[in-house]
DNA sequence: AGCAAAATTCAACACACGTTGAATTTTTTC
DNA sequence: GAAAAAATTCAACGTGTGTTGAATTTTGCT
């Protein structure tokens, strides 16, 4: 029984394999030929379809970066046109957050393949940093723009250091290592998305509150 | 002018080039060939020395982890005694985080590589987990104890996702992958350790009290 | 000084890599 | 249904890989 159905174009499968091939070992830790097999399709073909292996890479990156990017952005729209200048610090946490744990509710795999390929990328220093900066920075200026709103007398650099915080964090859960399944001993999964999203909302709300509110 | 000395033995800088190379580009985005040009040594003595390339990985790895260890059980067992049952949760965050940056500050280079190489080992799903857990873990179930005993009231759970948190945030800070240098177009600083971790302490603990504490 | 052991280099192996151009099959177009 | 175009496979190339065994140099010991 293949893990691909014939009806699938060959050309979506390699990114299905890629994605997730890619996120679990990295670019240097995967080859083309794995790539290939895992789509039951010819090494050759990869190629054909996106010329050199990192231009394969990143057309698996770039797939689903416009659709998040969207539904986040929508997100914070969402909640400023419901709030107006009543918009809170865990308001906006929330809005970041909300839609990466919608999707990985909803799709079981797909999409928690591809987070796993967002967090290598935004863990690597090299050309992975100018991707993120490139496809996903763009919209964390407007969530930093909303953050000032919220904290109207901090001063920028504690915001920025804040959202650091904040992708640390996200980054270290979207990669779903299984560290805490096995610190906790099997008392929490890497796989409880629930209670990830859940918990890290009010954490970084209260923390953003901490280092930026006076007093 | 090479960047070493030729007093240094070679076994030495092989390690050195090897942390510093694997930081940067993981395990399978370097060669040994590069490892022994960076260390001006022919490519044999890697294998000679180590064995297999991932030996010298974990060689690379565990080289400095028992003397960063030893300093955060020692800050643990400091505050503990100093504080008795007073102890804070920012008491053990900061116990937790101060032995990593005073290290950072007081070596420019050597230990920052190998925080990155620690930051890549943990962000890495598949054996990179087996050495976090073997090699560090021990030590961080002490401090989910110190926590626990700090928040009595807690379920053990939310102490566990707590340090999920911490983890991530400080993953990223070890990666010092120059990302908010970007953001903040030159306002923060990736290097800026003081900062970091000054503003880090705080952030974590009251993300904790707020997840942690009733009310 | 002389000898054994350790450290280091040299040379080479077998293999897997990414990529390419030609050949073949499938799909689309008219 | 023939012709054109796109998709896919086949076969192979040059290159770089990790690793090894033999040769050579350096070190340590008495």
């Amino acid at each position: 029984m293949s893990e691909y159905t014939s009806m699938t174009p060959k050309r979506e499968r390699i990114l299905d394999a890629a994605e997730e091939l890619f996120a679990r070992h990295g670019f240097d830790g995967v080859t083309l030929r794995q790539i290939a097999k895992k789509a039951e399709v010819d090494v050759a073909l990869a190629s054909y379809h996106f010329g050199k292996k990192q231009d394969l890479f990143e057309a698996a990156f770039l797939r689903r970066a416009q659709t998040l990017n969207d539904l986040r952005l929508q997100s914070l729209l969402d909640v400023q046109k419901r709030k107006g200048d009543g918009v809170t610090v865990e308001d906006i946490v929330a809005a970041f957050l909300r839609p990466i744990q919608q999707l990985a509710l909803e799709d079981e795999t797909s999409w928690r393949h591809y987070y796993a390929l967002v967090a290598y990328v935004n863990s690597s220093a090299v050309w992975g940093q100018m991707m993120m900066h490139k496809h996903f920075d763009p919209l964390v200026s407007r969530y930093i723009e909303a953050f000032r709103t919220a904290l109207p007398d901090t001063p920028m650099e504690r915001i920025h250091w804040g959202y650091h915080y904040l992708s640390g964090a996200l980054t270290l859960t979207l990669a779903q290592t299984g560290r805490i399944d096995r610190l906790s001993e099997g008392l929490c999964s890497s796989s409880d998305v629930k209670t990830a999203y859940d918990l890290m909302i009010p954490f970084i709300a209260a923390g953003f509150r901490e280092i930026c509110e006076p007093g």
